[in-house]
RNA sequence: GGGCGCUUAGCUCAGUUGGUAGAGCGCCUCCCUUACAAGGAGGAUGUCGGCGGUUCGAGCCCGUCAGCGCCCACCA
């Protein structure tokens, strides 16, 4: 027997112990299967706690490979973590800061990535335990952590691949530089933000005739020792002259040519655009064409370099404390002809907000074009899709405007990369295993180069280098790879979906899976975005200690649409879950005491089939609806389309099989004729109805489901998901049910309004022509009987007779007509419902009053007016709908 | 500068082949009836953002405007 109420704390985690020690989450559960399905789990950084979006990500893969576990498909769900370079580097070495330890230059590279294996590997184990409260199935003996040496081996086996295809290559070119990371990072990895900012106009005198000067304009004036030219447009009349000629650099000796290139929008600032090839991208390029060589203003750290052509006031200061030396010096020396407001977007580094220092350097780059091409050739012949279809467009945009992937960072936490520098001949030897001798000269003097990969290069291989590749004969690899789908949010479409595409492509010659699953962001109750620094970050896990791992499932699930829209967290949804869990358990409470044990040893009941040919309307009617249920919940599941998946489920349970079957069957279970088979009824609706449920409420079904007698299998787990029985899905049975039901509805309103004590019978005339309706009415007799008290039904074409003081009430064609008489004592009604008007009226005259001081006052609280304005509109109906009863009894 | 999404009940949102507007919460009335008061029964509620068009018929299709939000982009 259930205990009274359902308990999930201890439920929880007793189930996933069974779980787990049953191997329940491994492929091996169905050896045999003849299809199989496979899913690879977006690894959460380790520097991470989980967060709702993991909750949701989760559930929703949970869902997809719990059903296809129940539909007999083998499955394998792969579990992982990601070692998340720069992120996990700078925790720790803030964690050194904030404990006043030595910095990680002081402890040497070893020392520090021993530090953070060991404050990583706690991590892992702590996300692992979060991960679990959410009761998810993946095979937690497969978890792998992008730096493992397996994992590892596939980073250094891709990366000479593409060396060796020339598809990587290292280069000097501008990269978005962090100078507190000290490091390069992606372009993806660099946040803009729209600044308040200045435009320096300055005036470079001509080197010939230094009463003359030509004015440029910039952000960035502390950059002007580096600049190497100044450009114009060709056609600009204003420049014609001296075109060719050179400027002096203020505040310096050095002279520089003035250059024409089409790049220089005339109509901006002054049309004159200094060329500052190593710090600015653009400079870079225009450099480049006029073959000028750059000159090197601002270190990796931001400061300013101690250089001979840079004047010695500024050396050493950091680039906002130079900007402002710099101004102060043009403007004391007459250069600064103008200082303008000015808003412009500046880069930030996406991990620490540092403002990016676009920085000439050396670096290691993907050459993403041909790669970028497979993935679309891949997207047109329909290999892989997303879902909702709207994200293809952004990812196709993205892939055909794509960037070379600068790829190397300089860090101590990642894949190193596996190139090694020769000392004698200076060429580089790239190779998966560390090289004995350069391949170049046969020196053995060879140094690995000490950057690390970006930490999305590896997670760009995870779908195959967790199953064993570049061994293409590992099992996992041979059995799983390619997955099928992947699940995650729009974020990382450019940051990790593309990235696998593009690697599995080229590295495995497969789409790394055929669906990708995109859901909206979770957003707090006011829409906003969750973040720490906010403070509005809700965490999954306490929400479940509080209301329950399938309830919050449930209530999440039922958020989740089928359009991707992000989803604001609305507590009462979750709440919604929690009810539906209580409903469900009670329901079972209810199925499992109506049946009686056969056998008192065993326990076994009645388990025979359910008797066809002795079905009530009622047992037909839930039969019908139930095996729609079946019907629909498979095609929703396959469709992706969640949230109405538990909106059907919900409405099946609560008012379907608890309202109405439930009710009726304590009829039928009085009746010995009808007895056992009704009994048959609720126990196979309940069984299914769990098996349903499995995919988003794992824990309760399953533990009720080891309550049911008859059952044969040792978890719900490897329970076949329920396909329905067509034969039973009968449209017309539905129909007319359902109209029995409505009519039941409208005679028990007419039976409130007009405060019919229940014991009371009434009687009941139906108007309708419609022969279904009436034939409904006949056979339904008993169902009417059962929930609305009647003396005598009578159906009718047309209302005969006088007819009154009659209720009528409309349903579907017919009209519902309860005579009053003998039924209420009409003078005593009609006093009843004018006392109520007066009162309302009351009610209505304050509100009208209270809103217009609101008005007159004009600072009333939002809340109150709207808390104000709704009572209003309920009162104004309520007076309405009274008014009419009114007008009813006088009549 | 491009692109995308949203606007439906007091609140949060569903609503795909165009065919009588839905759910949950909240609100009102009644009921502790042994599955469940974490419940039951009944009820009220909408110019489907504005305007225009296509259609016998539009929340849905087309055009346009407005408000909100997001993404992308090298203009110093």
């Amino acid at each position: 027997m259930l205990s009274k109420a359902y308990e999930p704390k201890d439920v929880e985690s007793r189930l996933y112990q069974f779980w787990e020690e049953n191997g329940l989450f491994k492929p091996e559960v169905h050896p045999d299967a003849r299809s199989r399905f496979s899913l690879v789990i977006p690894p959460p950084n380790v520097t991470g706690v989980l967060h709702m979006g993991h909750a949701l990500d989760s559930s929703i893969q949970d869902m997809l490979i719990r059903w296809h576990r129940m539909r007999g498909d083998k499955t394998l769900w792969m579990p992982g973590m990601d070692h998340a370079g720069i992120a996990t580097q700078n925790v720790v070495e803030r964690n050194l800061r904030e404990q006043k330890g030595p910095t990680k230059d002081e402890m040497g590279r070893e020392a520090f990535v021993n530090l953070v294996w060991e404050w990583a590997d706690a991590r892992k184990a702590d996300i692992a335990r979060q991960f679990k409260r959410l009761g998810i199935s993946p095979d937690w003996d497969r978890t792998r952590f992008t730096l493992d040496e397996g994992l590892s081996r596939a980073v250094r086996h891709a990366f000479a691949h593409l060396y060796n295809k020339g598809l990587i290559y290292q280069g000097t070119y501008i990269v978005n530089w962090c100078p507190r990371c000290v490091s390069a990072i992606s372009d993806i990895e660099t946040d803009y933000v729209d600044e308040e900012s200045h435009l320096w106009e300055i005036s470079y005198p001509l080197a010939d005739s230094p009463d003359q000067s030509l004015v440029v304009a910039t952000t960035r004036p502390e950059t002007m020792f580096g600049d190497v030219a100044v450009a114009v447009n060709p056609e600009d009349p204003r420049y014609q002259k001296i075109i060719g000629k050179n400027v002096r650099l203020p505040l310096t000796t050095r002279e520089i040519p003035v250059i024409a290139d089409e790049y220089v929008d005339m109509a901006f600032g002054t049309g004159a655009l200094k060329i500052t090839p190593a710090h600015d991208p653009n400079d870079f390029k225009i450099g480049m064409q006029h073959g000028l060589d750059p000159c090197w203003v601002i270190d990796e750290r931001g400061q300013i370099r101690p250089e001979q052509w840079i004047p010695q006031e500024i050396w050493g200061l950091e680039r906002f404390d130079a900007r402002k030396r710099t101004e102060a010096m043009l403007e004391q020396q007459g250069h600064l002809v103008r200082k303008q407001e000015h808003s412009h977007r500046v880069g930030h580094c996406q991990r620490c907000s540092t403002t990016i220092e676009p920085l000439l350097s050396k670096q290691w780059f993907v050459k993403t074009k041909p790669l970028a091409e497979k993935c679309l050739e891949s997207l047109d012949k329909g290999e892989i899709k997303f879902i909702p279809e709207r994200w293809t467009k952004d990812y196709v945009r993205w892939l055909t405007d794509i960037q070379d992937w600068c790829i190397s960072r300089q860090l101590w936490w990642g894949h190193q990369i596996p190139a090694w520098h020769c000392d004698e001949c200076r060429e580089v030897t790239v190779a998966e295993e560390t090289p004995s001798q350069c391949q170049h000269c046969g020196s053995t003097h060879l140094k690995q180069d000490t950057d690390v990969l970006d930490t999305w290069f590896s997670s760009g291989l995870w779908p195959f280098s967790t199953m064993g590749w570049p061994d293409t004969n590992a099992e996992d690899y041979k059995n799983f790879y390619p997955t099928d789908v992947l699940v995650t949010g729009f974020d990382i479409i450019f940051f990790w979906v593309a990235r696998m595409t593009m690697f599995g492509l080229e590295l495995t010659e497969k789409s790394p899976f055929h669906t990708v699953y995109i859901h909206g962001l979770i957003r707090d109750e006011k829409g906003q975005k969750m973040s720490k620094s906010k403070g509005n970050t809700v965490d999954p896990v306490e929400m479940i200690d509080e209301i329950g791992c399938d309830g919050f499932r449930f209530g999440l699930t039922s958020l989740i649409t089928y359009g991707g829209q992000d989803i604001k967290l609305a507590k009462d949804k979750l709440e919604q879950g929690k009810l539906f869990a209580n409903k469900l358990w009670n329901a079972s409470r209810f199925v499992l005491m109506n049946i009686d044990p056969e056998d008192q040893e065993t326990g076994k009941v009645d388990n025979q089939p359910i008797d066809r040919s002795q079905l009530s309307l009622m047992d037909q009617w839930i039969l019908s609806r139930y095996n729609t249920a079946v019907q629909q919940a498979n095609q929703l599941l396959s469709e992706y389309k969640f949230g109405e998946l538990a909106d059907t489920l919900y409405e099946f349970v609560w008012n379907g099989f608890c309202d109405w079957y439930v009710e009726y069957a304590k009829k039928q279970l009085h009746e010995p004729a009808q007895r056992a088979n009704t009994q048959r009824i609720l126990l196979h609706v309940l069984d299914g109805t769990l098996r349903l449920l499995h995919p988003v409420m794992p824990y309760i079904t399953e533990e009720i489901f080891q309550k049911l007698p008859h059952r044969t299998d040792r978890s719900i787990m490897v329970a076949a998901f329920p396909q329905a029985d067509e034969a039973l899905i009968d449209a017309g049975i539905s129909a007319r049910i359902d109209y029995v039901l409505e009519a039941v509805r409208a005679i028990r309103n007419i039976r409130q309004q007009y405060s019919v004590p229940h014991q009371q019978p009434v009687k009941v005339t139906v108007v309708t022509t419609e022969p279904q309706e009436r034939e409904a009415l006949s056979t339904g007799r008993g169902i009417l009987d059962h929930f609305v008290k009647l003396e005598a039904l009578d159906v009718q074409d047309v209302i005969n007779g006088k007819g009154h003081h009659a209720a009528i009430n409309v349903v579907g064609h017919s009209r519902i007509v309860v005579p009053l008489e003998g039924l209420i004592d009409i003078e005593q009604e009609l006093d009843r419902v004018r006392k109520k008007i007066t009162a309302l009226l009351k009610e209505q005259e304050q509100l009208y009053k209270m809103m217009s001081n609101f008005d007159f006052l004009q600072r009333a609280p939002q809340d109150v007016v709207e808390k104000n304005k709704s009572r209003l509109n309920e009162v104004n109906k309520q007076v309405k709908a009274l008014e009419e009863q009114l007008e009813g009894l006088a009549r």
